[in-house]
DNA sequence: GTGACCACCTGGCCGC
DNA sequence: TGCGGCCAGGTGGTCA
């Protein structure tokens, strides 16, 4: 389940590998997972193309090429694996892009739910599905303050709007509960009632998670490797997520379950 | 405008 | 062993 540290990771690898390569087809055996074209315009548009350069943006990725932007959302599943034209299609690879013959970045996706958007050259950041979201972890401009002042209008608990895209961009299921265990904030507790220094932990403590996250190569729960199988590291440094103790007092962690999602928390260090 | 709920999908797991 | 049902979860659409 790719959240930011997963994305940035695939981004990275892919940076290395495919960066400069020219596309020379485009086979789609999923139309669906073509948002804003017809299989056959977005064949046809993306022949030719070089990738110039590889971007993110919360959990999109954004392929730069010569005339278009190719924007690519991996949902839960999705992968990009670099293979050679003489590996068979497997079952779940639903676009291929050929490279430098024999090369094929292939986009894997065994449940079908993400979507790629092509958008002229320049266009992409004020398209939709980008220009609702949030701070960037890192943005100069997330401050507690300004934090304190957007959860001001959220009547749902704190984890659901560590989930809104439109707060912060980026942060997934697995990583808010680790951002919430260590800013000792319940998960339950009412976004309206965060304080600013409530706000300052957020920050700090998504921060720091996000940057361990990338540096490990991201969390791999189920299904996620980055692009030619490689499996993050940092499972292994959950604190909460999938627990059943807490690493801080020894207490069982309790699961439950938030704006439909699973979530785990210490009732003993994150009180309401 | 906001929040709750559901559909999209398929593989893994569990109980029978 | 095989089958059915439930669960996982990011996002967009719909409805209240």
């Amino acid at each position: 389940m790719p959240e930011l540290p997963e994305v940035e990771t695939v981004r990275r690898t892919l940076q290395s590998l495919v960066v400069g390569k020219k596309i020379e087809k485009v086979e789609v055996h999923y139309e669906k997972i073509i948002a804003n074209e017809t299989k056959e315009a977005f064949q046809k548009k993306l022949v030719g193309e070089v990738i110039r350069e590889i971007h993110r943006k919360g959990k999109w990725l954004i392929f730069e090429l010569d005339h278009y932007d190719l924007l690519s959302h991996l949902r839960m599943e999705g992968k990009y694996f670099l293979k050679t034209n003489q590996e068979p299609l497997s079952k779940h690879e639903h676009v291929v892009f050929c490279l430098d013959y024999p090369q094929e970045l292939r986009y894997h996706d065994t449940r079908k739910f993400g979507r790629m958007y092509l958008f002229e050259k320049g266009l992409c950041m004020t398209c939709e599905p980008l220009q609702e979201l949030g701070y960037e972890p890192w943005d100069e401009n997330l401050t507690d303050s300004n934090l304190y002042k957007l959860l001001q209008k959220k009547k749902v608990p704190i984890k659901t709007s560590l989930l809104d895209q439109s707060v912060i961009a980026g942060i997934g299921n697995i990583y808010a509960d680790e951002i919430l265990f260590l800013s000792h904030i319940h998960p339950l507790k009412f976004s309206f009632q965060l304080t600013k220094k409530d706000c300052q932990r957020i920050i700090g403590a998504t921060q720091k998670i996000l940057y361990q996250a990338i540096e490990m190569g991201g969390t791999t729960i189920r299904s996620y490797e980055s692009a030619q199988g490689v499996h993050g590291r940092f499972q292994q440094h959950l604190l909460v997520h999938n627990q059943t103790k807490c690493p801080v007092c020894q207490k069982d962690i309790e699961r439950i379950t938030v704006g439909g999602r699973s979530t785990y928390f210490c009732p003993n260090c994150q009180k309401r």
